[in-house]
Parts: structure tokens; C-alpha cells; sequence
DNA sequence: CAGTGGTCTAGACCACATC
DNA sequence: ATGTGGTCTAGACCACTGC
């Protein structure tokens, strides 16, 4: 690790100083000189290889922690990030085949990827729906909605958390009022209601992480999130459920199959 | 402006005094009490109102900025961040009846949403695939890609770049090697050289864009990318193209279908 | 304890925008 | 010329980690 060779800095440059330290560091990373989970030469080895103030080079780190490449521990030093297992959510997940087995969608597919899968923070609310989720479900006026919120974990990390909105009239003393919604999920139990499902839209976006929901899933600085916000549609045409969850990013692929036809 | 009223900083607070400031800049813009477009105070109008240094009210500006919720402007000022016009891509966005009407996908869409789309740096290459393409193209040894890059703008603000790798012994001697492509994009001219599409995948991924990306689509601090990777599958179950695109996560919503079967 | 990063101060000089 | 943000210095004290 003191092996690590940083150039010198070009006095010629236009380039800010912070950025040429930054730009060697992230050479050095993106070269794998410095491994994910290595330590970084720390602040006092940076300030007298480049002899630069302390601000000087902590702006150069924090440029790097912004792009998601390193993370500092208090106390401990500055890491090359390591990323967590990736999940990968192909566009047949919600297929029935799955369902039918009994699982939820999320723990059969982390366990086929031989992950630990666990869920808390289950909170179940009934309330005004938002005028986007109440659009969304074709609601309007007195309608409630049953809230469904929890928090998705892969080996103990939080990596979703998942916010469903579902009419009251059809959520009303079912099982998806219990936190355990039982086997297959709450679109076991919709089906089971007469809402036979046809199928899903997914709206994706992608930003960076509000507080909270940096806070939720202990979101390293840098790391964006996805936003995707799903519909479910029975065969009847009508929207029965409209699910809106927070991904760390780093923990998922998203995946889709589109027809050409 | 002058209208903006900041709390003071609560000096019992473990939260560190750049944080609240970050705190009371970002409630102030989630109220609409700064709307996008509108400028924050200056550094030294804080700099008076809290008592603070410089370094601390730059450090709570730099918080917003890595958010994404400001950009600052050299000489001007701080101001909110007004977004561009977002483009919703449709999961039917490459059927056929679109490629039929003569237009490819880009362009036809962006008409529809009545924006002026336009396309510049088109660069054509042939070369050796990188393994993950060559992968991706079921490609062995000696076989060769033809590489097309190009940079997609909406009214003249750089929104992606895409570059789409065509196993040369398909694409060699075809319109595909032209920069324009013709009526229909190079979907159209694979259909017509015997290589009826049957259906694309998409993978998406979300990240802080790298330099060069940041530089493309004249990202904004604090505005992650979307990573896609789309592959055209033949009839014959051949994959024809990969499509590796960079969008700016803020002009986009990505849109899909999924079947419940 | 020594070494690490976290917060903060009080200045300096520079480059850009506006009038 | 003035006000804005951009870069940089040279300190200070604090909190966390590890031995």
C-alpha cells in the first residue's frame, strides 16, 4: 500500500490543484493500483507528497466520495468503495408461475441468488391517498387507501424500501391489512379478492437520495437512487394496487424485455 | 427575494452548523419559498445572517449542490435548479409500426412531445469488441463490430449519448455504415437486410456520471446518469446490436410494461 | 496515546458578471 | 468598480479508532 505512486503536480496546469489530486486518486482507483475496501494514503500523507493546505486535499476526497468512489470512517481513514451484491429484477418477476409458488416476490429471488433476504419495519396505515397515487388508482372524493410501507434487506443491508397504496374498498378486512400478507404476497391475496391480474407499468427515475431516504437505506455519499413506481392492473382494466419504492442503486440492475412487434 | 426568511442556527444542536444551513436553504426550496430558477442569498448575505465563516456557508452550499437542488454560477449567484423537459420512454417505443412511419425512434418521439430534437457527433468505426459486447453478440475470435456513436439534443441541450455496436458481417456494405442511416434508424435497415426484429432487452443501471460523460451531456453537479444497455434479438433468436446509451437521469422518466402471466 | 477524519475560523487572491 | 462565486492557506479544536 505505500507502494502506491501518485504523479506531481503540473505547476502549468489550469486544472485547479484539488482536481489534479482528485483526477490521480481516481486514475490510481480506476487502474485497481487501490482495490475496493483499500485505504487511501490519508490526509496528513497527501498534504506533504503534494505540500498543499489540509482544506486542499480533503476537497480533492470529497470530490471523490461525491462520485461514489470512496468512503471515509471516522477515525479509520478513507476507503475505495466496495459495493454491495447486486440484485437483479428482471421484467418477469411478478410472473404467476412465481406467485403460485407461494413466495413473495423478493425473497424467492434473493434466496435463488443464494442471498439472505429479510423485511421489517412493516407499517400498515389507512389514509387519504396523495392526488398522484389517487390519479394513479382512479380514485376520487371519500376514497381511502390501505398503506403498506416497509423496508427490504439483502444479508442484513437495506437496499429497498417499498411504500404500497391499495384501495380500501378492496384491501378492507383482508389479509393485506396484516404485516405477514401471507404466501405469495399481497398479489396472491389481490388475485384471491377477484382481481385476477393482467398486468404492470413501472415508472423509473433516478436521483439522488432525499435525508430520509439516504438514512433508510445507509446510502453511502454519491450513490443515487432509483425511483420506480408501479401499477398493478387487474383484468378488468382497473389499477387494484400502486407500489412506490426507493433502490440503492449500487444494489440493483434493472432488467426489461421489450417486444418488437 | 429580500422576502426569504431563515431560521437561526439552534446552538444546543449536536447537527453541525453547515447542515442546518443546508437544512434551512433545502426547506426554503422544498416550500417553494425559492422556486427553481430564483437565486439563494449571496455567501455574504449568510455569511452576515448566520455569523458564520465562509468555508461553513460554502460547505452547507456544496451540500445542496451534490444534491442536485442548486447549481452555482461563477459571478452570478446560487440558484435553484430548474429541470429540463423530461422525456418518457414508452416500453412500445421501438415497435414496429413506429419504424414504419420512417422515423427513428429519437426523432419521431421528440416531434410527438414537441421539442426540436436533433443529433450531432455521429462517428463510425469498425473494430474489435470489448468482451462484454462481444458477449452480449454471442461474438468469438476474430469477428469485428461496426460502431456508430452519437450525442441526441433536445431544443440543442445534450440529453444522450448512445453507441451501438453491429457485427460487421451484418452491417458491412449496408446504409448502417452511413451516418444517416435512413428512413427508420438502423432498426429499419437490419429488418431489411433479412434480420427481422423480434424483441430488445434493456438493462438499466443508475450512477454519478464519470467525467467524460459529465462533460457529454453537460451534467449538472449532483445529477446522476442512467446506464442502459439495450440488445436486438432477430427472429432467429440472434442478437443483431447492442445499444449502450448514457442519458442524463433528469431528462428521463423510463417507462415499462410487464405481463402478469 | 498517536493517528485518523470532522468541523470551523479568518483571512488571501483570483475570475467572472454586471453596470 | 462592485459583487459574485472559485481556489487556497494555515492554523484551531473536536471525536472516533486502534494500540
Amino acid at each position: 500500500m505505500s507502494e502506491l505512486r501518485l504523479p506531481e503536480l503540473d505547476p502549468t496546469s489550469d486544472r485547479p490543484v484539488f482536481k489534479q489530486i482528485a483526477d490521480h486518486l481516481r486514475a490510481a482507483i480506476d487502474r485497481k493500483d487501490l482495490s475496493p475496501g483499500e485505504r487511501l494514503p490519508s490526509e496528513s500523507q497527501l498534504i506533504s507528497h503534494y505540500d498543499v493546505a489540509r482544506m486542499t486535499v480533503r476537497h480533492a476526497l470529497q470530490i471523490l466520495q461525491s462520485e461514489g468512489l470512496t468512503v471515509a470512517e471516522h477515525g479509520k481513514g478513507v476507503f475505495v468503495r466496495s459495493r454491495p451484491p447486486v440484485r437483479r429484477l428482471a421484467s418477469d418477476r411478478f410472473a404467476r408461475h412465481h406467485r403460485e409458488e407461494g413466495k413473495a416476490a423478493f425473497i424467492a429471488e434473493a434466496e435463488g441468488a443464494g442471498v439472505k433476504p429479510s423485511v421489517d419495519s412493516i407499517e400498515i396505515t389507512e389514509s387519504e391517498p396523495s392526488p398522484d397515487v389517487a390519479a394513479k388508482l382512479n380514485l376520487s372524493g371519500e376514497d381511502r387507501v390501505v398503506v403498506r410501507a416497509r423496508r427490504y434487506l439483502l444479508n442484513g443491508h437495506p437496499v429497498e424500501t417499498a411504500t404500497s397504496y391499495i384501495p380500501a374498498s378492496i384491501a378492507k378486512e383482508s389479509q393485506i391489512m396484516e404485516p405477514n400478507s401471507g404466501p405469495g404476497g399481497i398479489y396472491a391475496r389481490l388475485e384471491e379478492l377477484g382481481h385476477r391480474l393482467d398486468h404492470f407499468t413501472e415508472e423509473i427515475r433516478a436521483r439522488m437520495p432525499l435525508r430520509d431516504e439516504s438514512r433508510a437505506l445507509k446510502l453511502a455519499p454519491g450513490v443515487p437512487v432509483f425511483h420506480l413506481v408501479r401499477t398493478a392492473y387487474d383484468q378488468a382494466g382497473r389499477p387494484v394496487e400502486v407500489c412506490d419504492t426507493i433502490m440503492s442503486s449500487d444494489a440493483y440492475v434493472l432488467s426489461y424485455e421489450l417486444p418488437a412487434r
